[in-house]
DNA sequence: GCCAACGTTGGC
DNA sequence: GCCAACGTTGGC
């Protein structure tokens, strides 16, 4: 069974286009260098879906993606404790969903996104993912 | 650009 | 192992 997650990127950076234009060959998501965030990836699977989040700018869910490698060593730097995924984008929110919207759903207040602002690779519940999902425009979210 | 929150570092 | 100093994140 797939688990859900949100990944945080700051568009000047590292954008939800960016990511598009990768294709289904997708991406590492390097340069975390958080333990609780690289645990969160550790704990991923091949096939675990999540939320592209644009932080800073943006302030909103924009996309979402599927993780599509094992944890493997984050090649930007030689450090061996830092590792990363490779995530490829699976699809536009056709709404995407603000911060607001999410700090104003009730449903959504024990959310990370809320919770834990500054955790960059957050755990999202099924609850959270279907509830998020249907504010986005996704009554049949990819599961 | 500011600043609160919070994670990390390093001296003791 | 504590905790002050420091650096970074990210909303506003």
């Amino acid at each position: 069974m797939a688990n859900y997650w949100l990944f945080k990127s700051e568009p000047f950076k590292w954008s939800w286009e960016m990511q598009k234009a990768k294709g289904d060959a997708g991406e590492q998501w390097d340069g975390i260098r958080n333990y609780q965030a690289r645990n969160n990836m550790r704990a991923m699977k091949i096939g675990d879906k999540g939320f592209f989040y644009h932080s800073n700018e943006g302030l909103e869910v924009v996309g979402i993606v599927e993780v599509c490698s094992e944890i493997h060593q984050d090649t930007t730097t030689d450090d061996e404790r830092w590792e990363c995924v490779d995530i490829r984008a699976v699809r536009d929110m056709p709404k995407p969903v603000t911060l607001k919207d999410v700090k104003a759903n009730p449903k959504l207040k024990d959310m990370s996104l809320v919770t834990s602002m500054r955790l960059s690779v957050q755990p999202v519940t099924k609850d959270e993912w279907i509830e998020v999902c249907r504010m986005g425009g996704l009554d049949n979210p990819p599961m």
